[in-house]
DNA sequence: CGAGCGATTGAAAAGACTCAACCACCGTGG
DNA sequence: CCACGGTGGTTGAGTCTTTTCAATCGCTCG
């Protein structure tokens, strides 16, 4: 179970970080980061940050998911990204000058760090290893949103679901998916009726278990294939 | 007309890329990107490069349109971005450490500047604004490609076409919109036919001009009141 | 002048959404 | 301990958008 004080993390040891960006040729600069960030305990469904706002730092997650996600014109929610332990959120807007084009809230309870802008930037600025992860980081979330718009345009939402199920079979490595229908739903770009009947019929076809609001994966390898092609 | 030899454009003159990110803080660098670049003439529908492929530099666009895109599982493109003059095409590959994601290929004849890898990646490491720039044109697109998603998921086909010819009429800058059904449809993510018969309902509507292949935005007002909301 | 590609149209089918109702589980307070 | 309220999950029916397939048209290029 999380603890839910303000528990301060300790760098050195956070295993999330290892997994990080901060992870790499960051020995010298490990007290500087300790002394910089802070840590807060986010309750289920609470804001790290909000769309339209201006970004005061960058959020290091070490225990908890956190979904990031734009509102369309209606306020329904598209779920962009599911981020867990270990990855850095909210560094975009850090860079581009403007506010932020997404918002991101806590899946669950979550003790995550926060680095303000300032010392962020200034980590930037001295640390080229930190840079060019970042940058990496940068370029390959493009890459990952050419496809994934790609896919929005072209699949069945059936074939976005099992994509879908497959990223968060990952996310959720080896623990059970634990979304709700809605949170999936928005995740694949759906109606959460469609999302419900298309799980069902997965579940038919032996594919996915459903365990009330949890999701096993049963036969990855069908599940590619359904996420394939036609 | 364009010169259709392999012409030297001098950086020095050139127009383009005083829009670009080789603008600002780049005069003392000038002759440096001078003597490591290449220009070429490529003809219309000649491609830059190719999806899978490594990177092998980037590409600075003098004169002639770009379009970015990606294949779907069935090979069917999807358009992810439409550059014009000044935009540098082809960087995030080129820190990401994969292959490209996406294809670019010439709409139309232009002439194209070529910057190696190595000359790129080492003008980065050396000019703080110029990797400032870059920096904030990833996180930029980043941005974008979130609202990209968003409406492809959340907005109906004609929503999207009207957000589509909103951006393009700022891309073709002035002169009338110039792509095949084909691209736009794939630009908008739809089918070829559907495109065509909402494109005559806007005409019907009075919001924009069909001159055969070439489209005339007449209203824009109303075309961004069709795309904004329901 | 013919070939061929791009544009257009029509009709039918499929996929997804909406709306409305109902169910099930869970934690709370009496 | 149990009834209550609420959120989240499920189901059905009808509708509408969008796609698909097939056929035709028209223009441009060799």
């Amino acid at each position: 179970m999380l603890d839910k004080s303000h528990k301060h993390v300790s760098c050195a040891t956070c295993q999330a970080r290892k997994k990080s960006l901060f992870s790499a040729n960051f020995d010298e600069n490990l007290s500087h980061l300790e002394e910089h960030k802070s840590c807060s305990y986010f309750k289920k469904n609470q804001p790290l940050f909000i769309e339209g706002s201006f970004p005061r730092g960058v959020y290091c997650l070490n225990q908890g998911k956190v979904k990031v996600f734009a509102r369309g014109d209606e306020g329904k929610e598209q779920i962009i990204h599911i981020a867990k332990e270990g990855e850095i959120i909210g560094f975009r807007a850090m860079f581009s000058g403007d506010m932020y084009k997404v918002s991101a809230t806590a899946l669950e309870d979550a003790n995550i760090c926060f680095i303000s802008k300032d010392d962020f930037l200034d980590m930037i600025d001295t640390n080229p290893t930190l840079r060019n992860g970042i940058m990496r980081e940068l370029s390959k979330e493009l890459g990952d949103r050419a496809v994934f718009i790609t896919n929005m345009a072209q699949k069945s939402v059936r074939e976005r679901l099992a994509a879908a199920l497959i990223i968060l079979d990952d996310v959720y490595s080896g623990e059970q998916i634990n979304l709700t229908r809605e949170d999936l739903a928005n995740f694949v770009g759906t109606a959460t009726e469609t999302l419900i009947r298309l799980l069902k019929d997965l579940k038919e076809e032996g594919v996915i278990d459903i365990h009330t609001r949890k999701l096993e994966i049963i036969d990855k390898d069908k599940l590619m294939k359904i996420a394939g092609g036609r």
